[in-house]
DNA sequence: TTCTCCGCGTTTGGACGGTC
DNA sequence: GACCGTCCAAACGCGGAGAA
């Protein structure tokens, strides 16, 4: 699998601020170069950090005046959000913070690249990934070309597995940074849900349909059902989601998520060879075996690194 | 390589009429 | 009257061509 893969700490969807465009794409590349640091770890101690990104990733005209005012305005913002503290059986506890994104920006004249501070507590804010963290696919996420279609990429990321989601209006608004915009339901369902909703199953590894939900008389909830892509050539193939579901919730018992990614990267590569279908009965029937006791664990594990996965092309 | 500028697409809000 | 859908217009942002 080509695809680049970066994961996002959950913290930063919730979090209130809002972004263009270009913004969101600095953002991404800088989650992107902090990678290697991000850590479940709350005590990890975080420093400044330095990213230096080509200008041509993220303007094909290399206009440096453009990225430059999105930089300042990126360090002009300061971001507030809330960490998700591992608290035992107890819930987590939450922490509050403030900071701001970046600083010091640096660019020599006539040069391809282009480089700014983060500081110790944004790079906390990019890295700490205890309260949970989604994984996407970055090219994708930076191609898209509204700010709100990137936001619901995320969300079908951050939720994929479980096949969907249902929130409050409300809570949906938040999360999109519009409590204050798009007052008349037609306007958000227009340009902020089916504006995305096209563009996410026209270029998107994952997509989302909705149903909007009354409640006496008036629109309350919405629901998300989200559906993959598997991109062939230049075009988009839609994936039955309950069979990639199961598929993919199969391997994760025994690839878990926490380790790597390669439930993930087996699945995609089973919907990728069209053997979606017949990884779903085969794995029923593993699941059945481990039921009744006819299989260990360690003999599934066994059967789908030397036989099972190959066959399914999926390695 | 950088910058300016134009055109187009996106975002946003308001007005108005229809329905419950 | 409250809510929703459609239409319209203005503001804004972005992509790309071309000049400096």
């Amino acid at each position: 699998m080509k695809e680049k893969y970066i994961k996002q700490p959950n913290h930063i969807i919730t979090a209130r601020f809002t972004l263009s465009n270009l913004e969101k794409n600095i953002i991404y590349t800088i989650l992107s170069q902090l990678q290697k640091s991000m850590s479940k770890d709350l005590n990890q101690k975080y420093v400044e950090s330095e990213v230096t990104i080509k200008l041509k990733t993220l303007d094909k005209n290399r206009n440096y005046k453009r990225i430059k005012s999105a930089i300042k305005s990126l360090a002009g913002k300061q971001v507030e959000f809330e960490l998700n503290i591992p608290n035992g059986k107890k819930p987590d506890k939450i922490q509050a913070n403030v900071t701001s994104l970046v600083s010091g920006l640096k660019y020599e004249r006539n040069s391809e690249f282009i480089s700014f501070m983060v500081p110790s507590q944004a790079s906390r804010f990019f890295c700490y990934t205890g309260g949970g963290y989604t994984k996407f696919q970055k090219t994708i996420a930076i191609s898209l070309t509204s700010y709100y279609s990137k936001r619901l990429y995320e969300l079908c990321c951050r939720w994929a597995d479980r096949g969907g989601f249902d929130c409050k209006i409300e809570e949906f608004r938040r999360l999109m940074s519009i409590e204050n915009k798009y007052k008349q339901i037609s306007h958000l369902r227009t340009r902020v849900l089916e504006d995305s909703q096209k563009q996410l199953e026209k270029s998107a590894d994952v997509f989302f349909k909705y149903t909007l939900k009354k409640e006496g008389g008036k629109y309350t909830d919405i629901v998300f059902k989200i559906h993959r892509n598997i991109h062939i050539g230049k075009k988009n193939r839609q994936v039955r989601s309950d069979y990639y579901s199961f598929v993919y919730n199969f391997l994760n018992q025994y690839f878990p998520r926490y380790l790597d990614d390669r439930a993930q990267v087996y699945s995609d590569s089973i919907a990728y060879a069209d053997e979606l279908y017949t990884a779903y009965k085969r794995f029923g029937r593993l699941d059945d075996d481990l039921t009744t006791g006819k299989k260990t664990k360690k003999d599934i594990i066994n059967l789908l690194n030397a036989v099972i996965l190959k066959e399914l092309k999926a390695i």
